[in-house]
DNA sequence: CTGGATCCGGGAAGATACTG
DNA sequence: CAGTATCTTCCCGGATCCAG
């Protein structure tokens, strides 16, 4: 393993994921949770088979992952965090938080994942009107996506489930959906660009009112 | 610049600050302030020269270094953080937070400054009495080190600087002196080794009785 | 002396093909 | 489905050299 050879804390840590790929990883399991090689290539756009077993390997051995390999019928491998390999969420959210400035609308080459946006809605979102009937917004598909649940003033932000019945269904381009949960667009602006299916208030109920995050374009008057 | 061609804040954010080296560069800056060349080479043992001066480059080109040329007769250039470079603090907050409990006693080929202490330092300490005079501990020397000011409550820790008298000072082993801030061993210990000098009390003063943030080793009993 | 640039070897990352 | 094998590319690390 490469190491820097410092004793400190944050040289110790970057030894341990600061190589390229390893925190998207635990992007992925953060997300998804438990998730066979396959969810996690899908969810990893761009990395190199050999690097993502490599990877997994390592993480393995530094003790932030588990492998569990399920017997038959199923047989297939299930590769999920440990506590120690969870305890990142702090780290991921901070990246999180100090990246969302750099979500200026997508290059034509970027991918994108619906299921990316999990850690930013569980910072994003509000329940407007907690004294109403639980509901569920879905972001992105059942396939690849995020369910919104919001009821009695709490909001719980889950990888999207087939399974799950949603009240709304939020879909379109990559960057006017960051617009939107941002606030950067107002809903009426969503609704009318087709983005919207099904209630159209539960949408409303859970778009956290945030100040622009982005920086305004160059010569903007503030 | 490579890039994951992701629509994602995390992998956004990689991309600028996920190259190998970025942020012990920013921990350099955060802790002593602005910088010189030399200064920087100092605090990152083991760093090559050409990949520092490409380093400083790409962050001066993504916003997070400003570099000031000083004319004569100083004749020297300085490195310092941009605002957004310096909001980075939240992220190695949390990576140097993940890391506390990877901070087993060093191995002989490690590398310790004394001033990588001052990030863990903010979180560490404490004014336990905080109606006694103002007082400054130093940890480490003048030359590499931090100063603890506290006063009123207020704790402020500080790269040393020469010119700042002071009540106390720590020095020792790194392993020692991380084991004395999380509290692993008592002050009287660590006196006892001959790493105080001065008012063993203003030690005492400062040291939060963080409980132990390290595993127990194994086969212990809690 | 400070703040680099240049050159080179090794190894990590990337792309693709293939397999139990 | 969950990887391995192989090849190429290029970043990183180490040493040396250099201009102001």
């Amino acid at each position: 393993m490469r190491t820097y050879g410092q004793y400190c804390a944050l040289a110790r840590g970057l030894d341990l994921v600061g190589d390229r790929w390893t925190l998207l990883v635990v992007r992925e399991l953060l997300s998804l949770g438990p998730s066979r090689y396959a969810d996690l290539q899908r969810g990893l756009p761009g990395i190199a088979t050999n690097l993502l077993a490599n990877r997994l390997r390592e993480m393995e051995a530094a003790g932030l992952v588990s492998r569990t390999e399920l017997p038959r019928p199923v047989n297939a491998t299930v590769f999920a965090l440990t506590e120690r390999g969870a305890a990142l969420e702090g780290v991921v959210r901070e990246f999180v938080k100090w990246g969302a400035p750099l979500m200026s609308p997508p290059g034509p080459e970027e991918a994108f994942r619906a299921h990316w946006l999990l850690i930013p809605l569980r910072a994003l979102c509000r329940d407007n009107t907690p004294n109403a009937p639980a509901q569920v917004v879905r972001v992105g598909s059942a396939d690849d996506g995020c369910d919104i649940a919001v009821g009695t003033g709490v909001v719980e932000v889950t990888a999207s489930s087939p399974s799950t019945m949603v009240d709304a269904t939020v879909d379109g381009d990559p960057g006017a959906l960051v617009a939107l949960f941002t606030g950067q667009i107002p809903v009426s602006a969503a609704d009318a660009a087709g983005m919207i299916a099904g209630d159209i208030d539960a949408v409303r109920r859970v778009i956290g009112g945030m100040p622009a995050q982005m920086p305004p374009p160059a010569g903007a008057t503030s």
